[in-house]
Order: C-alpha cells, then structure tokens, then sequence
DNA sequence: TTCACTTTTTGACATCTGTCAAAAATCCTC
DNA sequence: GAGGATTTTTGACAGATGTCAAAAAGTGAA
C-alpha cells in the first residue's frame, strides 16, 4: 500500500483525508504466473496498480496471441478501452511472474472522483502521463524500422528483454519473431 | 462558442457558472490556409478547439515530413506533449483549410481546473476518450497491413480523403505515397 | 545425467513496401 | 483556355520483413 500511494503522491499532492479514502478503497489481490487478470470478452471493471510483478495485454488474431503491452511494477493496467467504455473487452491480461497488485472497482473510483476534486486532478494528470507516454509509442510503431524500435527498447526498456519470452517482446515491437531474432544476431 | 459549449456537454455536464467561467477564457483566433498555429521548437502554451476548418501535425525527419495526425471540426488540437509537458515541440501545426479555432491558455486553463471540480473532470473524461482513439490507432499501425488501414480509413474517416493531399494520408497511414496510389488503383 | 518440452535461431523463399525516376493527371493563375 | 506548377500514378528495382520448416539451444523434472 505503501508503494502505491508513494507512487500517487508523484501525480500531485493529496490531502491526508483523501490518502485515507484511497487506502481505504483498494485492496490487495495476489495473482500466480499464468493466471489471468481479465479474458477477453467480459467487461473489466477494475482498474489495478502493479506492486510487484509483470503481466501483458495480448489479443488473438487469426489464431495467433498479439501481445501489444507489458504492464511492470509502479503501472496501472487495466484494459482501459473496456474499463472506460464499459464494453467487453478484446483484450486478455495475463501474468507473467506471481504479482502483487491493488484493485479498485470502477464504481468505488467514480464515488471517490466525486467526492475529492483533488483525486480527480490526480487521475487527469495521470492520464496524461499516460497519454503522451501512448503518443510516443505510436510514433515508434509507424514511423520507426523494427531495428529502431528494438535499439530504442535496449535503451530505454530492457528490463522487458529480461523479464518476458521473445516471441511475446517481438509481438510488442510489432514483428515476427523470426525478424527480432535476426536482428539480434546483427549485434 | 456555441459549438465549443455544445461539444463540452458532451462529456459532462456543466452548471451555468462554469460555462460562463469557460465562455470567458477562450478567444476566437482566425487563421488561413497554411499559415502556422505552432512550428517546431517552439513551446505550446495553449490548448485549441476547432469549430471549422482542418489542420495537420507533422515532424521533420530526414528532410521528409511526416504527417502523423489531422484535427477537424470538434476536436481538441494541441502539441499535447509539448502542453502537457512544457518542453519545445517537435512538431508542426498547419492549417490546411482556413480555420476558426477557440484558444485557451495553459495558465487560463489551470485555473479554471483550480476553481472548478467538474471542469477538470470534464477535462478528465476528455483525456479518457482521447486516450482509447489514439490507442485503436496505436493497435492499427502496428498490428494492421496498409492495406487494412486504408480500408478502415476509407471505413470510418472517408472525409479525411477528401480534405488532404494523398502524400499527407500516406504519411498519416504510415506507408509511402506510391504505395497508397497504387492501394488505390486496386480498389 | 537424461529425456521431453519449450524457446530461440537459422535457412530458403515469397511478398510487401520503399525509393528513384518519369509520365500522366489535376489544379491554379493569368 | 493556355501554360506552369503541383499532385498523383506508373514502372523498375532493391531491400526489408513474413512465413514455413528444421536445427540448435535452453529449461525443468525425474
């Protein structure tokens, strides 16, 4: 719980009323490797903050899993298109390592926006952290070759080559496996 | 400013009070064809809303330009990592038609978000729904054939065919302009 | 250690897309 | 409507990436 509000105060500030009222409002949930989070098809109703641990979001096309992200400690994952829109969602989240996480349900967020203006702001700010951290990795993804994109995951991300199997991190990068593997051999 | 009010209800509602305190901060700003509203390099301290006309952002890289969004009637355009952040941005805003826009400082902004709790929610709910479009284009660009994306394009934003240059809707798709003309001739 | 299973690498080939150059079509101004 | 500039299309070719298949390497359990 600790992590987590550390991790909320870098938002912005908040009054200790309202630190009482998120420590009140989340609650821990302890998840194995393999395990899923959310299947795609139902509707997620929980947004959660990742303590400890690692999970990807992947979706199946044409019978293959395309993993499009990794979710690692101090993130909040959920499948945010499902958890805003309340429609089901396309998307599975699936553990990667055995995780802690803290859990709120969309209902228990809503009454808390409405009730502190200042967790509001807290959740516009991180939603635009959030957003231009997006805005980047779409650029990458159109504009950049694999071997950029993979060059700039070696710096900026390579925990990720550490911590998830390749065929998962190719899928990321938007390539086949086959093209990550010859582009390593390169270095 | 009706449009703008309008389209602010939208996402959630407003007492009079805040809608007079919006209606006050923003000013209308003309501009005509191709002129700029932000060249690279520059800080964007300003957020717009744009009641008619279109407009593109584009980067430079290797002499080329590379036009990765349009904004058109109802949207909200902005440098958002340049906003957001503070720091110089990388890209351009151009007008491609000429264009009425409502503009509304950071500092005016920031404000109004102090002042007002459903202001900022407001705001808060915009960044959700602008958070899951870009992350459907995110999923496009990477997962999808040019192919794919033309058709979706032709989908579900035909206007944007009719508004741009055929070079600036490559751009946009990710792919070269002679492989869209010839995406094309397929059809 | 050995065996089975999973993950990663390598090879061969086809396809897609980009680049450069030129032709064709379109647009704009006078 | 003519002429020049801009935009779009077409052609030829090279390079990058995907797919399928098989080999190699790595992992874990008995």
């Amino acid at each position: 719980m600790d992590s987590l509000l550390n991790h909320l105060r870098q938002y912005s500030r908040l009054s200790p009323e309202a630190e009482t009222a998120l420590s009140n409002s989340f609650n821990q949930v302890t998840i194995s490797r393999n395990e899923y989070l959310l299947t795609e098809g139902r509707i997620c109703r929980h947004l959660y903050f990742l303590e400890k641990g690692a999970l990807r979001g992947y979706y199946t096309l044409d019978d293959k899993e395309i993993t499009h992200w990794f979710g690692f400690e101090n993130d909040f994952v959920t499948s945010f298109h499902s958890f805003i829109t309340g429609e089901p969602s396309v998307e599975n989240l699936q553990l990667l390592e055995g995780t802690v996480l803290w859990s709120i349900s969309k209902d228990t967020l809503t009454a808390l926006l409405g009730k502190f203006h200042e967790i509001e702001r807290l959740l516009r700010i991180a939603y635009e952290k959030y957003y231009i951290r997006l805005e980047e990795r779409f650029v990458n993804a159109q504009f950049k070759t694999a071997t950029e994109r993979y060059d700039q995951l070696l710096a900026q991300t390579p925990h990720i080559l550490e911590r998830v199997p390749l065929g998962q991190v190719a899928s990321y990068l938007g390539i086949s496996q086959e093209t990550l593997s010859r582009i390593r051999a390169r270095h």
